[in-house]
DNA sequence: TATTGACCTGTCAGCAACTCACAGGTTTAT
DNA sequence: ATAAACCTGTGAGTTGCTGACAGGTCAATA
């Protein structure tokens, strides 16, 4: 199997795959007599598992770990415990900004709808921006 | 006011005072003798309102684009409403996203609690990854 | 056999929004 | 005068890809 193949059957893009072994996350051998890489099955093995462990929220560089351990003959499900606990926190962390600023920017909308628009004098950029807080704070009077 | 005034007056750090320096986004004078750059009022207008911008979701190319029309003298208040409206809908697509991340991530926590550490073995990277769709799917049983 | 065109390859550059590293200039205190 | 402390601008690095591109390969046709 060469890139386009292994990409195509695992539904990612080519790139992806050359960037995946281009990081040393595929070692691809160049066995092929026209020097292209070859993914035989222990490759198609490891991009899936990539794409699992990606689609678990590691990082390129946690799963680089993970292989490192594996290859070593050691097991990397410890290692794997304590990441994702890790990267649980981190992305609970973000939903939680996210949503705040999802409120932020939806507060903005309303409050926008009761407002004209105005050119720029001197002393302003966007009003709408600029008079954002004292306008939620008039709203809520 | 320079660069270390400047980004301490709004609990920002240097380096970002001069990424936005750097991208045009402020322009200090280099009046200062020593040639170190120099930002007065407007500029801190400036940085002002590129923070507010920033804290609703806008990007830094939306901020050039609000600039380029207030520079002009037009009113960048109907482009505001418009780009808010698209980035509003992004971050609420990457919230839920994130909310289906954080889901799996829980998920995967909660099933490993159950599942023993493994070495691997010639097929196997790490079994909780790995076998993880199988063992939730037992489980629902 | 030559050649056209389609397809395939690896490598380099770029994206967002900073952040870090660093060599060198400036200022202050001794 | 000199040393220490601080400040400056610029270049490179970060994450996880994605796109561009010049050139190599291969099958089919003339």
């Amino acid at each position: 199997m060469q890139v386009t193949e292994l990409a195509d059957t695992f539904g990612v893009k080519k790139d992806t795959v050359r960037y995946y072994t281009r990081i040393g996350l595929l070692r691809p051998s160049k066995a092929l007599k026209n020097g292209y890489k070859f993914y035989d099955r222990f490759e198609q093995r490891r991009l899936r598992f990539i794409l699992s462990a990606r689609d678990l929220g590691f990082s390129i560089d946690d799963i680089e770990k993970i292989f490192a351990e594996s290859d070593e003959g050691k097991t990397p499900c410890p290692t794997v415990r304590v990441l994702i606990e890790k990267r649980l926190q981190e992305t609970e962390q973000r939903f939680i900004e996210m949503a705040k600023l999802r409120d932020r920017m939806q507060d903005a909308v309303n409050t926008w709808e009761k407002m004209p628009d105005k050119a720029p004098c001197n002393n302003v950029i966007c009003h709408l921006i600029e008079d954002l807080e004292i306008a939620q704070s008039e709203t809520q009077k």
